[in-house]
DNA sequence: AAGTAAATGTCGACG
DNA sequence: CGTCGACGTTTACTT
């Protein structure tokens, strides 16, 4: 049996059906169809009777949209209730939302095709790079970092668990080091101290200790610079073209390789 | 005839055809499809092989949309061009914007199903050609900017940007071209200008650059004439004719398909 | 749960 | 082509 199912209904009735058994377990929806769409909320809408494409996703999200533009027409978010019916010779989408309540209602008067697809494998989503690949680049480009750094170690265990990267400035000074692929917060400096910390305790008085990410928030940044600890900023993108590159010297197809288009 | 169209495609180049002949004229696409994601532009992105909604628009906005959540995984605003192609089974779309440089590339490893609307037909919509539609039937009729022009290559990057198409003239010399969709502007011949001094500076001197457009403003002849460039009037309603031949000429494998290629 | 800041924000208006 | 402001913003994270 096919995961896919299509129709072009010749009947409301045909269509509703069809509709009723795709959203059954999980369904995702596709459908084209002439409709008006009537929304009341935090805000208010009505459009006239024009050409939509009405996307129902397995979690529920409603997402109506017309023949121009990244934003849709309307929308309802993930955990809408939806239901069909038929309403003289209109097939009807209602989608409510409780808190905020909000109403979405569509009124088609024509279904021009029907696509549906059971139970999808959702793809693992992952933006930028892992942890790991942007130590791994940073290893290799410390002066990403700063001028003279010298990386000497990963992955070293301590106290509380493991140092991401280690080296000596251009003073020799010891450095620590702290990678986060996302936002760095609070949690992740207090992470950084207690390595610190750790290794202050151990005799070694003169410890810099970095924190790396693309972002801060401002509590991490409040307690980095109250225990005297530092920050750098991470240019993801320019991360991303260097592990492209060190990954496609690999062997590895990367997206560089699609932008760098047709050779001769 | 329905202006709905659907399949459950049995191999990629079934797919591939229905996918080129449903965005002829301002045509909708909604396609099921287990693809991987590749972004770079003002971020970068890359996904694992999962199953999505891939919408395209009658403007060319391209939505991938994945099982859950109102935000899509990735996507392309109104009027980038979009290429299809077969790469080793897999069928490759992708959408270029030219400012700010971004470019999509969806990897569908299998397509579980493919509906399609036809916009109607308005007048103006009905000659509606994307600036890659247009480019697509330049390269096969290369006579239509004169005659013993030979088109070697699309899409290439260059210091600031994409090259539109590049190619040679009957007496060897390198032609680059720069296509626009509407009236160019002293934009665009600043854009080319920039292109060709690129290419000088690298020690290339003999170099042409013609701006491709349907019109110019006076400002933009201006500054073409002023810096040694050419220009040429495009006739749309001619290269609809052709892009519609070509579209309904299926199966048959063109040069763009083998320049789209990484290599020769 | 409420408030805050980022986003490939998008989208429109205006100089 | 910039900048400014609004959005049913959404989303993630902190309090």
């Amino acid at each position: 049996m096919s995961r896919a199912r299509i129709t072009t209904p010749s009947s409301m009735g045909e269509a509703l059906d069809f509709l009723r058994s795709a959203m059954e377990d999980r369904g995702w929806v596709a459908l084209f169809a002439s409709c008006k769409a009537l929304y009341e909320g935090r805000g208010a809408s009505e459009s006239s009777e024009g050409d939509v494409l009405v996307i129902i996703k397995p979690d529920r999200t409603i997402i109506v949209h017309g023949p121009s533009g990244y934003k849709p027409l309307n929308w309802q978010p993930s955990g809408s209730a939806i239901t069909l019916s038929e309403q003289s010779g209109h097939l009807e989408i209602r989608a409510l939302r409780r808190s905020p309540r909000e109403l979405l209602v569509l009124e088609c008067g024509r279904v021009y095709a029907i696509a549906a697809l059971q139970a999808p494998q959702s793809p693992e989503f992952y933006m930028y790079l892992s942890e790991s690949e942007i130590r791994d680049v940073l290893v290799e480009h410390p002066e990403l970092i700063e001028e003279g750094l010298r990386i000497a170690g990963i992955e070293r265990p301590v106290e509380p668990g493991f140092i991401d990267m280690y080296g000596y400035d251009r003073e020799g000074r010891l450095v620590v080091f702290e990678i986060k692929r996302v936002k760095a917060g609070e949690q992740a400096a207090r992470q950084l101290l207690r390595y610190i910390e750790a290794i202050k305790t151990r005799g070694l008085k003169d410890v810099r200790g970095i924190l790396l990410a693309p972002d801060f928030t401002e509590s991490a940044i409040r307690l980095l610079e109250l225990s005297g600890l530092e920050y750098k900023r991470l240019d993801l993108r320019r991360l991303y073209e260097l592990a492209s590159k060190r990954l496609s010297a690999r062997g590895t197809k990367s997206l560089l390789d699609y932008m760098r288009g047709s050779k001769e």
